[in-house]
DNA sequence: ATAGATGCAAATGTTTTGCAGGAAA
DNA sequence: TTTCCTGCAAAACATTTGCATCTAT
């Protein structure tokens, strides 16, 4: 069986918190792990639907909320101001294709000390950073 | 008379797409312009209305929307899912106190260099970027 | 006179909430 | 059998659009 860890988790949190496991808490996260990743509400609540015909879009919401409090998933909102969720890792930012959706996960270290120097000149405590490059993939940037 | 070379260029602008030039219209130019750049659509209609009772709010997107056609204008959305208006100055990023909302514009050329180089290593072509540290401006972070 | 602008009300699109009925413990 | 969940419908919220009316040219 699949995702025992998660599986496992996610019971954790529900026990300590004495939140019920339900049938629809379990689909939300199958669909959400095997979709590995930056998957919207959306596409979530259709997947999700294909094994559980009844299930609403509240709880779909609700449910990834709670998986997001859980620590099992993370909440990523680029310009389309349609929310994503990860399976949570390292830290990254991201390229977003405009045209195809395309996101590709990148990591830089150099752009990771400038922040906090930036931060530091102006007396800020930086809590977090947004930092998404938009452009072409390489599939539309050579037409097609 | 202030503000003449941006008057100026929206008429010019009006003109050269058949518009009209109205009273309205003038009055969101000037009180944008007096803001200084940052300022939400709720802040301008309430800075319009009080020298243009009657002004709907339907105006104010609509001529805000009109003024970044016309280049007097840029939008900018940080996390709060409010769009703000500045005047287009050279580029920059933005700091944004999570208490406050004071909003620190910076650049930095290192930053730029690396993201043209990170595009380029995964052979997008970079359009845009969105890069906003969030934390505690010198005074929130010090109680009060 | 006429193309275009205005302002109200209603719509939009995503996410959240109230609530009555339903299921887990 | 009590506490928590679910799913629907309605609300929230910033912004946009339809439309009848008004105005700059």
């Amino acid at each position: 069986m699949a995702h025992e860890a998660e599986r496992k988790a996610l019971l954790a949190f529900l026990e300590k918190h004495n939140l019920k496991q339900t049938r629809q808490r379990e689909a939300v996260l199958d669909v959400f792990l095997e979709a590995e990743g930056h998957i919207t509400s959306e596409e979530l609540y259709r997947r999700v639907r294909e094994r559980h015909k009844t299930i609403g879009y509240t709880t779909v919401y609700r449910t990834m909320k709670l998986l997001c409090e859980a620590g099992l998933a993370v909440e990523r909102c680029f310009d389309d101001g349609i929310t994503r969720y990860e399976i949570p890792h390292e830290h990254h930012d991201h390229l977003v294709c405009t045209q195809c959706g395309t996101i590709v996960e990148f990591e830089c270290s150099m752009i990771e000390e400038a922040q906090e120097r930036i931060a530091r000149e102006y007396g800020f405590r930086l809590l977090r950073h947004r930092h998404e490059l938009y452009g072409l993939c390489p599939r539309c940037r050579d037409g097609t």
